[in-house]
DNA sequence: GCGTTTTTTATCGTTTTACGATAATTATTT
DNA sequence: AAATAATTATCGTAAAACGATAAAAAACGC
């Protein structure tokens, strides 16, 4: 089975937004945000995501990614 | 703000495939897989997403959007 | 190197909410 | 009309986000 994974980093990078300016535009704790950039959560709230969406400027589908895995 | 939209019904069309049928191989309910499809939740776990994800054989950004609103 | 700032990690508590089960209602199809 | 599929409603439980705080680690500037 595949996984769901975050690519807040790469989209960040792109903005050059920091963790901390982010956090506080999104409007959320910079330490969940972190869990969130560092795939630690496994599951999000469409709030949170539109939100961070809405700041980035981007689709949903830049942001969260399904990765599949390789059958051996 | 904008908001998160599901886009189950779309990928369901095309994939030519029932609600029950998606629920039983995704693995949850068919009741709440009609909850997901009808944008009657706000928030999705990762492992619900991932299967979904399998299952259609599409990626993320072919289920959730994110919607802008129209700033009038 | 040393201090400062930023980011990550850890722990704990609260609140939100998915998800299941069940039943009832409403399409949809045959 | 009957059967099937899908939606809605209610209730309960479990999962997990999210916040607050503190501590550790990493990145940055001097």
């Amino acid at each position: 089975m595949g996984k769901i994974v975050l690519r807040l980093d790469r989209m960040m990078v792109e903005r050059k937004i920091s963790l901390g300016d982010l956090a506080e535009k999104v409007g959320i704790s910079n330490v969940n945000l972190s869990r969130i950039k560092n795939n630690k959560v496994t599951a999000i709230r469409f709030s949170t995501l539109a939100a961070i969406c809405e700041i980035l400027e981007c689709d949903v589908g830049d942001i969260l990614e399904y990765e599949k895995d390789d059958k051996s």
